[in-house]
DNA sequence: TAGGCCATCTGGTCCT
DNA sequence: AGGACCAGATGGCCTA
């Protein structure tokens, strides 16, 4: 867990460090096995390893879920389950107990996609010859990345309300007034703007000039 | 070879 | 009862 541990600074910038500079994976796991990075929402990636042998791209649930996937552990054991394997009594049909390993096979494929697409809107190098974030560095990268958004609107928040005050004065503000020196706020946490359909929010007062709908108003 | 990451299976718990 | 969610266990693959 080296790029844990590398977070602790900068969290952000460190993982982007990490994931964005392209660093060869060689003939391993990515070229074979779908490190291919997110394309776009529709991405789908190729299936890795096992899972591409077993459930993951089956497009049939049903087949799977009467038989172990391929490739898994229980199909290692010798294609069929040992519901004592592990000391434990079987507590249900074998039909049932397969139903739902597929359900939960499914329920972690999507959980994957979700992560897939939120990988592709995350600003790292998104490039066949650079590795795909891990589940953890990709959570620990989106938060951040959104801590970091907030923080940048807020400051232009601050700069337009700063610019607009200025203009209905005519006069500069003092210059105590560090229109950035304050913490930063999360998005949508303020007033929304009565009228505007995008529900932006503002200072008290002032238009936001980040918000087509407000600056294209007569 | 150790460590990291992952998919899968499994039983438990909670909710509808 | 059935489904969703969760966490532990297990084993495979890959990289340093």
């Amino acid at each position: 867990m080296a790029e844990l541990k590398s977070l602790g600074s900068d969290p952000y910038l460190a993982l982007a460090q990490s994931y964005g500079q392209p660093f060869a994976y060689g003939s391993g796991r990515g070229a074979a096995e779908g490190y291919a990075g997110g394309a776009g929402g529709a991405f789908h990636p190729a299936p890795l390893g096992k899972a591409a042998e077993s459930s993951g791209e089956q497009s049939g649930d049903e087949e799977d879920a009467f038989e172990p996937a391929p490739g898994s552990p229980a199909f290692e054991r010798g294609g069929a389950l040992k519901p004592g394997a592990l000391g434990r009594k079987p507590k249900e049909p074998r039909s049932l107990r397969l139903s739902i390993n597929a359900r939960e096979r499914r329920r972690m494929h999507d959980l994957n996609d979700a992560l897939d697409g939120l990988r592709s809107v995350i600003p790292y190098a998104h490039s066949p010859s650079v590795r795909k974030l891990s589940k953890i560095a990709t959570l620990l990268l989106a938060k951040n990345y959104i801590l970091m958004q907030a923080q940048a609107l807020e400051e232009m928040r601050r700069l337009v309300a700063y610019l607009n005050q200025g203009q209905a004065l005519g006069a500069p503000l003092p210059a105590t007034l560090n229109p950035f020196g304050q913490s930063a706020v999360y998005p949508f946490s303020g007033t929304a703007l009565p009228g505007c359909p995008e529900k932006c929010t503002a200072f008290p007062g002032t238009t936001s000039a980040l918000c087509k709908h407000c600056t294209d108003k007569p």
